[in-house]
DNA sequence: ATCACTTACGGGTGACGTAAAAATC
DNA sequence: GATTTTTACGTCACCCGTAAGTGAT
């Protein structure tokens, strides 16, 4: 059989039509490429070159035999790429989420079940969740409705709350609660990926600025810094407790800023995380 | 890039199930197999083989691997196949003919023109000769009519004459000539390839009995041996001079007996075969 | 002289075999 | 004990680089 370093000369050879530059493009002394050729056409038995004194060009045999160490080499490259992405797959849990609240408390318990696994996590609508999941794309998401299809596995979660994070000069500091309207049209600060709630927050204050942050930390820093209002859940209180230094968090009473998650996987995948799922169904 | 010897190693042990039987199989010894699965474990950074202490399979990642090292030797020997045959047919004439006498006449005269070629013939049904050409199964036909194709060129080639051939003492053996109705009916010992010849004797002569031998020398030796009737042309009596040893051959006056053939190669390799196709003429 | 290729020679990587150890059946 | 795999070690093949030679531009 062909070595592929063979291949690898020939179609450098092909590419560059001198063995000369394809030595150089491959890194070797000419001599090795000449001698490839050589090899090559002693294997195959063939003649591959038109050897003139001073000139080597591929003949018709020759081109052919290009042509089909190119198609060999990129099946190689192809299958280099697929087994480390498969592979790749097969260590990571891709996690799917339609807001980040639910995700950032499902992160310390799914990586302390899967302590070998690398996590991986997306915020996207909910359509591309039930068609990743479908597709393999995410092993698990957490949806905001629950799913009734017979090729997953569903179940509540948890529920979110949605607060108004403001400073303690805020007008609204000392309100009990507060209500989307009473905000509408003031300015936010907010994190940039918040999902579903950003949909939530255009209906119902459809007035107001989002100043959005794609960097999670920057949020809390620039709300501290300014006097802009921003936002928190019962999930961010719990796990950002740094935030609240010096702000206040006023809980909105409309129906809509209280949200339910459901968690998913495939029933192909229900055995794998069911030590997880029940852990969630405790909690 | 993983060299091919890695491969077949891989697929041989997805072959037989044990590092061992495709160390067999592959002939070679158990730890160079063994040694290979780490390699390319190692070049594609990937585990392919699920360790027991004392047993190895590939898990679904080898499996995958395994897949991709069959398809691509696979491809690889497809390459080795094509790439022969596509030297040999460069260095192979392929010479179709309807008839045998017309071949044998053009043998000599085209090894000359093209010494270093191997001359290959066939003797076949026109519809074959005419697909072959087009599909460059033949380089060169010898067919029974002029070709009008504009794909090919096509011209004259020679005129053959059938005879009757037979021992002195046969009651037709002092005939000036004779007609097929004459012979009908008889037992002839013939060559098996005669081509469109078979076809014109069977409709002249219906109820004969053609006892054909699949070896040209064997028709001579078993016509001389025995006194059954056979046939001659105009060119077998001046290629094979032996055969006409204590025999007669008396010319077939019907129309039938006389063919006209003609000699045809594609447009394109109109000017490789001019010289051939030139001396023909003259002759 | 420069360029392109081939041949000749020497070196080092690595593919292979043998031998031995470990573990399982 | 037989089988299977891995590790260790020595050997040899072979791929590569350097150097020299040939021929063409």
């Amino acid at each position: 059989m062909i070595e592929t370093y063979l291949l690898e000369h020939l179609l450098a050879f092909h590419k560059f039509g001198t063995l000369s530059a394809a030595a150089e493009q491959l890194h070797l002394a000419q001599p090795s490429v000449s001698r490839s050729m050589q090899k090559l056409e002693s294997e195959l038995g063939v003649t591959l070159l038109i050897r003139s004194k001073n000139r080597v060009e591929l003949n018709e045999s020759g081109k052919l035999a290009a042509e089909y160490a190119k198609r060999i080499l990129e099946k190689e490259e192809e299958m280099i790429r697929h087994i480390r992405a498969f592979d790749r797959a097969n260590r990571t849990i891709m996690v799917g989420s339609c807001a980040p609240g639910p995700l950032m408390f499902l992160f310390p318990k799914i990586t302390s079940f899967f302590s070998e696994m690398t996590i991986s996590s997306d915020i996207v609508e909910e359509e591309v969740l039930l068609q990743g999941l479908k597709r393999d794309d995410y092993q698990l998401i957490i949806a905001p409705k629950h799913l009734e299809s017979e090729e997953f596995y569903c179940q509540k979660y948890l529920r979110e709350h949605l607060y108004l994070s403001v400073n303690n000069f805020h007008p609204a500091a000392t309100y009990k609660s507060i209500t989307f309207a009473e905000m509408d049209g003031q300015n936010f600060i907010m994190y940039a990926k918040v999902g579903i709630w950003e949909d939530i927050l255009r209906e119902k204050m459809p007035h107001a600025k989002l100043y959005k942050q794609a960097d999670l930390d920057a949020v809390g820093e620039i709300a501290s810094a300014s006097d802009l209002p921003s936002f928190s859940t019962n999930i961010t209180q719990q796990l950002l407790p740094s935030r609240v230094m010096n702000r206040v968090n006023i809980p909105f009473s409309d129906e809509e800023a209280h949200a339910d998650f459901y968690i998913a996987c495939k029933q192909s995948d229900k055995k794998r995380f069911s030590a997880l799922l029940n852990l969630l169904k405790q909690a």
